[in-house]
DNA sequence: ATAGATAGTGCAACAGAAGTGCATTATTCA
DNA sequence: TGAATAATGCACTTCTGTTGCACTATCTAT
């Protein structure tokens, strides 16, 4: 994707689009796998972990961005689709983690199903990880 | 729970019933909500950490309890229900964590819903986490 | 164009959770 | 009883995430 296409969709969700965050968006659209902030420091090696840190923070909170806590330990981010309204409240898309490859993508098109609750409970959120092994690890 | 009760539960897991494990044991079956480490050290702060953690590493181990991963960083763990299968095959029951008392509870009679994964997907584990209020935190 | 305000970056330091090496102590069993 | 084995306690390390603060770049109003 071009650098100035980018600029405008960084700036359409009010995230002023400085050199290292295009890289950084530029980076999370080229990769098909959610990326930790270990990954970014490894990629950028250039460049500062704080300012990666806050990279995606700010993206976080813009909606450019959305947390996956895929069980690993290690938070991994991916880009928000177009017109997800991760901001407002989540999109309850499920995630996958491969034991082979190590890598966790969203699926973004299979949502978390409804679960009937004992008396009491409410749900305000929800997470749903599947582990196995990828359509690029085959047997 | 007497003493001599959780000795022989225990040893029926293959678990040497020390006195430090058999306090661990009691702690996490008078209590209904999951228990991380931190919380284990905190209660028994005459004990050290690395006591707790192997403690709790070698329950695990022989299926006296598993793990949660509730999202908040923090590994936590409960007791495994009698007759369950964790060391062979996960348990697959959700987990629900309330975000007013911060407390995970073993939801073990929900089990996870099957998914249908895309092609070339193939699932062997799965992690459910309803987040909201829990039945002791009314409105 | 300049100055002041605002936002971003980089370095250092810190916190919390998890894990390991090794010496010491307790328990088991021949 | 003594050797082997298992459990415990201390110190230290790693990894991830986070913050304070100074410095630099960018923006905006004059
Ligand atoms: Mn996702
Ligand atoms: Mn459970
Ligand atoms: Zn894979
Ligand atoms: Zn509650």
């Amino acid at each position: 994707m071009k650098t100035a296409k980018i600029e405008s969709l960084l700036q359409k969700s009010n995230v002023r689009p400085t050199a290292m965050r295009i890289l950084v968006y530029n980076f999370l659209l080229e990769n098909e796998a959610a990326k930790s902030l270990t990954d970014l420091e490894n990629y950028f090696d250039k460049s500062d972990r704080t300012t990666l840190y806050r990279t995606i923070k700010t993206f976080e909170e813009k909606g450019v961005v959305h947390q996956i806590d895929d069980g690993t330990g290690t938070t991994k981010y991916a880009l928000c689709e177009q017109g997800c309204n991760c901001q407002i409240e989540t999109d309850l898309h499920l995630h996958f983690y491969c034991n082979i490859c190590d890598e966790t993508v969203c699926l973004t098109d299979r949502k978390i199903p409804h679960i009937n609750l004992p008396d009491g409970y409410t749900a305000e959120d929800a997470n749903l990880v599947i582990k196995g092994r990828c359509e690029k690890c085959p047997e």
